[in-house]
DNA sequence: GAGGATAGTTTGTGCCACGTACCACGTCAA
DNA sequence: TTGACGTGGTACGTGGCACAAACTATCCTC
């Protein structure tokens, strides 16, 4: 259970490593992961990331002022906003997404077919719930 | 391979939330874990937590004011400096570290015994290259 | 000894996260 | 309809985390 809490270590090297090469933080690669099938408002998105509200303004912010992610008027909320990737942001997040599965296959090289395929499905039992 | 990473992200918010119980970020937690059997240097730390040597001495000094840590200068080099646990910090570095493994075990419920012996076992042999 | 390498610290920058206070809009009830 | 209250977002201040570059002090080598 120890190999646990490193192996999740190992991905977020991982993580951090792809985004580094994107100037992402990991944070925004989940920002932009979760925009992927969604344009939710800043209240939604801060449950999806377990953040507070106050925390997803600049989140959002940072990103916007990039280019990667727009904030538009929502059209039935007066108050609310919707965020969504822009084409670029569309862009990286599928590039990032590639580089990540590719890095964590790399990572799951030391298994044969049959054990990688039964990790990855308990761990897939472990998360669905 | 996409549940990886989820998995890394659910262990990453049970860490968070242990430390949190004790106002302790997941860095903090990590170095006291790595105390638990050293007394290294802070280049060495910063090798270990993969952190540049200038972001150790932050960490370290506050974990220092807090009494969980303290430096000691290096018996064989003027320069040098050797971090150890203090044994407040010590307690706190063994009650994290089994509510750590309970919280973890508490996760890998779904699984019967020898699917999580199974895995546990294939996440050693992922970590330990 | 002098010159370069090494261990740590300092300083400045930026991101991230939180709590609090605040504004604008929505909703509900009298 | 018009308050009172709830809700979606932002602004601001604080603090931790991480880096790079510049600096100090010691060590080592010739």
């Amino acid at each position: 259970m120890d190999a646990l809490v490193q192996l999740s270590f190992q991905i977020q090297r991982i993580l951090a490593a792809v985004g580094a090469e994107h100037d992402l933080s990991i944070i925004q690669i989940r920002l932009l992961g979760i925009l992927r099938d969604r344009q939710p408002g800043m209240l939604e998105l801060g449950q999806h990331l377990g953040l507070d509200k106050s925390s997803i303004t600049g989140l959002v912010s940072r990103a916007e002022k990039r280019g990667l992610v727009q904030r538009t008027p929502s059209p039935h909320d007066g108050r609310g906003v919707l965020v969504a990737l822009t084409p670029a942001g569309r862009r990286l997040a599928e590039q990032g997404e590639m580089q990540i599965t590719r890095r964590i296959t790399e990572l799951t090289k030391a298994l044969n077919a049959t054990q990688r395929k039964q990790f990855t499905q308990l761990a897939s039992v472990l998360v669905t719930p």
